[in-house]
DNA sequence: TGATATACATTCATGAATGTATGTATAAGT
DNA sequence: ACTTATACATACATTCATGAATGTATATCA
C-alpha cells in the first residue's frame, strides 16, 4: 500500500483514535500496544507511529479529541443556564450522553477505570486535563450566582457546600454507573452485584438525586411553583 | 543472606505489600515491577517471587491485606448503627480514616487512580472484590430500615433514591478528594486547580453534604431535636 | 546431629514492546 | 514531467519485565 490523500490520512488518524479508545477501555491503557491498535484497523505500527510519536502523545490527542466530541454533544453552555430547571436539564443531558452515546461512555469508562495516572503521563497531558477539570466547579458557581437561580435559594445556604455536594454526587453517580456499565463492565461481576445496582439507571438516578439535594436548599414556595 | 525465622519471613512479606502499595500508588500498578519492589526493601526479585507467584497474586494479597486493615481501623459495624447521629458518625469516621491514615489513603488512591481493571485481572481478584463491594449499599439499606432511623424519615421518601444519592455523594467525595490528595497527587496540578478544590477537606465536606442531603428527608421536628 | 524444608539470591532464557531506520508507492506541488 | 514530501509498510536493534531454574545458607524438626 502506499500514500493516500490528505483526507484519507485524516480518516486513518481518526480511526486510530477510535480503535485506541476501544482497546484502552477494554484492555486498559498500559496493556494495549501500538501493534494492537494497528491490527484493529488493518494497518501496521508504522501507520500509527506516523500519526503519533508515542503512546503519551496518542493519549493526549485521544483525550482532546473525545473530550471535544463530548462537549459538542452536550451542547449546553454554562452561560445559557439561568434557571433551576435549565440546570436540572443540564445534569440530565449530561447523564443522557454518558448513557446513550457508546463512544462517550467508553471514554468516561477509560478515564475512570482503565488509566493509571502516573506523574510522567500527566506532565504530557496536564495542560489539556487542567483545561478540562478547571471548568466544572467554576461553572457551577457561575450558575448559582445568576439571579434566576440565586433568588430561589433559601437564605443562609452555604453555596460552597451545595456546589461540592452536587459535584460529588455527580462524580460518584458516574463512577457507580460506569463501574457496571453493560457491554463494558466485567461480566462475572454483574451476576453477583447487589440488586440495587443491577438496574442502575444513570439518568433517573441523577434526576432523582438532583431533586433530592435541591429540595433541601430551595425555598419552599418555589418548590411548588 | 540466607534463611530466616518464620516470623522474619512474615515481616518481609508484609514489607513487600507495603512497598508494593507505595510504588503502585506512585507509579501505577502496571509500571511497577517486582524488581522495583524488591529494591525498595533491599532484597532481590527472588524474595518477592517466593512470597507471591506473580503480580496478580500480589495484587489480590494486597487488596485483602489493606482492605482488612482499613475495616479494622474504621471499627464501626453496620449492626451498631441505630440512629441518624451514629450513621453520620460512621460517614465522618470513614472520611477521617481516609484523611488521616496515609496507608489507607494510598490504598484508596491506588484503587481509584492507579489501577487498570482489565477483565483478566478481575478474574484473579474478583472474589475478594465482590466481597468488598457487595456490602456498602446493602449495609445502607439495613441502616435505614432500623426503627431509630426509619422513624425519623419523612413519609413518602424514596429509600432507594436516598441510598443511591448518599452512596454516590460518598463515592464522588472520595474521588474528588483523592484526586488532589496532598503528597499523593500530581504536584503541578495543585497550583492550577480551582480554589474551591485547593482546600478540599474530606471530613467537613462529607459532614456538610450528609447534613444537607439528610435535611431533605428528615422530619422537620426531628431536625431541631 | 543429620536430613530436609525454607527463605531467600543469582542466573538465564524468553518474549514482548518500543523506537528508529529504511523502503516504497503515490499524491501534491512546480 | 519531474521532484519532493507524504503516508504508510517493513525490518531491525534495544531494552526490559517475566518466570523458571538453580544455588545456598540456615531454621526446623526428627
Amino acid at each position: 500500500m502506499a500514500r493516500k490523500t490528505k483526507e484519507d490520512a485524516q480518516v486513518t488518524r481518526a480511526s486510530v483514535l477510535v480503535a485506541a479508545l476501544d482497546l484502552f477501555s477494554e484492555k486498559g491503557y498500559s496493556r494495549t500496544t501500538f501493534d494492537d491498535i494497528a491490527k484493529k484497523i488493518g494497518m501496521t505500527r508504522g501507520a500509527v507511529y506516523w500519526h503519533f510519536d508515542n503512546k503519551p502523545a496518542l493519549l493526549a490527542a485521544l483525550i482532546e479529541y473525545f473530550h471535544e466530541r463530548k462537549e459538542q454533544m452536550i451542547g449546553v453552555r454554562v452561560p445559557d443556564i439561568h434557571t433551576v430547571d435549565e440546570l436540572r436539564n443540564a445534569f440530565i443531558t449530561h447523564a443522557r450522553i454518558v448513557t446513550e452515546d457508546a463512544v462517550t461512555r467508553k471514554f468516561e469508562f477509560f478515564m475512570s477505570f482503565q488509566m493509571e495516572w502516573s506523574e510522567e503521563l500527566l506532565t504530557e497531558t496536564h495542560k489539556k486535563l487542567n483545561e478540562i477539570r478547571k471548568n466544572p466547579l467554576e461553572a457551577f458557581r457561575q450558575c448559582f450566582q445568576t439571579p434566576g437561580i440565586a433568588r430561589r435559594l433559601r437564605p443562609g445556604i452555604d453555596l460552597d457546600r451545595l456546589i461540592l455536594t452536587l459535584a460529588a454526587f455527580w462524580v460518584g453517580s458516574c463512577k457507580m454507573y460506569l463501574g457496571r456499565c453493560p457491554g463494558l463492565d466485567f461480566g462475572h461481576r454483574a451476576e453477583t452485584d447487589i440488586e440495587l445496582l443491577t438496574g442502575f439507571d444513570l439518568m433517573s438516578a441523577v434526576a432523582g438525586g438532583f431533586d433530592l439535594i435541591m429540595s433541601a436548599v430551595l425555598k419552599k414556595e418555589c418548590i411548588d411553583e
